[in-house]
DNA sequence: CCAATCCCTACTAATTTAATGTAGTTTAAT
DNA sequence: ATTAAACTACATTAAATTAGTAGGGATTGG
């Protein structure tokens, strides 16, 4: 059940863009990033390089280069990133949605492994396919603002230390009850 | 997010024994469960002799011998038996509540995805730690009786085919609400 | 030009996974 | 007691995955 190293550099950058593009910073180096989450440069150009080709980031090359986010926050699942650097999100292939894979058990239907697993990848697909990089973003934000702490990628000779806006109640339509988790919590409290 | 060959062998075997428990049946004999599921036998070997030293499965040694489930199936949990097969259920370490380790992030009480894998490592939790063997091997076996299947491990020259009882409705105290899975749907549906 | 930066390919060391192989030990039945 | 079926133990291995490292090449700004 678990991610890897690869997926959690990847989360990680992606969520630090995230940060960035809302800070109003327009580009971030990857030594950044590796710098920002203690992650081996070398590697991680070569997630960052994965996401790009996958349509996640963009990028500006040479001098002054780096990287920014390819699409809104908003726009991006998580459920998509995980896929894609670590695979089907179901712990078993006879129950992915996204990359079915028949099991050697002599009868798919009356298997009880499978029933037990498919409930699991649901659950999994529930958080995943549901949050977005924003909201995740907006939740490490709003903890960071509350306790006082300076957003990272932060261009102090650009701006004021941005106020981010927080603005009207961004309950995108009635979440419908992602087992109401962590995320969903904080972002339905606005006193945080 | 994966179930490694092992955890899945563990698993399937795991509930031909609830079943063959259920259906009378002393002993299974390894040869048995691997052609059940059409497993390795050699490799099953060594994964029933981890569950063995775990305490999930009894055996009993020499000519006629095989294994049995060392306690009732409605005392072991599914996620006893993953977390002792994979490892813990959370997908990084830092929000797992059987194995913590920190991870290299700065700071963990803003990350936000310790807060996302945390929601997720939950719903796993909350499916494999509610549900027990007893009830995957309820679901399977009702199944199985509902669309005329005979189950396996019945020993038809000791008695007759074996109407498994199926007694009282055993919702052993209204569940909280696992996320309404399959499994949870199949437990409450008598009719099936 | 030159330095900073992204881009690309190859390589590798360690670990895990999924077995297979060989050689016992134990026990029930004859 | 013999024997055969079954469990037990330990060693080995081949492939895949993981988590990097290394070394440039291409591009752009100054």
């Amino acid at each position: 059940m678990k991610l890897s190293k690869r997926g959690e550099y990847a989360l990680r950058s992606l969520i630090n863009l995230g940060i960035a593009a809302k800070v109003g910073r327009k580009l971030v180096r990857v030594t950044e990033l590796a710098k920002a989450e203690d992650l081996p440069v070398k590697f991680l150009e070569q997630v960052i390089q994965q996401l790009r080709e996958a349509g996640y980031v963009e990028s500006t090359r040479g001098k002054h280069g780096g990287y920014r986010l390819a699409k809104p926050a908003d726009q991006i699942a998580i459920g998509g990133i995980v896929r894609l650097i670590d695979g089907p999100l179901a712990p078993i292939g006879c129950v992915s949605q996204t990359a079915y894979e028949p099991c050697n058990c002599p009868d798919e239907d009356h298997c009880g492994l499978r029933m037990l697993m498919l409930d699991v990848r649901n659950a999994i697909a529930a958080i995943l396919d549901r949050y977005t990089l924003a909201d995740v973003v907006d939740v490490t934000t709003r903890k960071m603002l509350r306790d006082g702490l300076p957003l990272p990628f932060s261009t102090p000779e650009v701006s004021a230390p941005v106020r981010t806006k927080l603005p009207a109640p961004k309950t995108k339509g009635a979440i419908t009850s992602p087992t109401e988790g962590v995320i969903h919590q904080l972002l339905g409290d606005y006193a945080i």
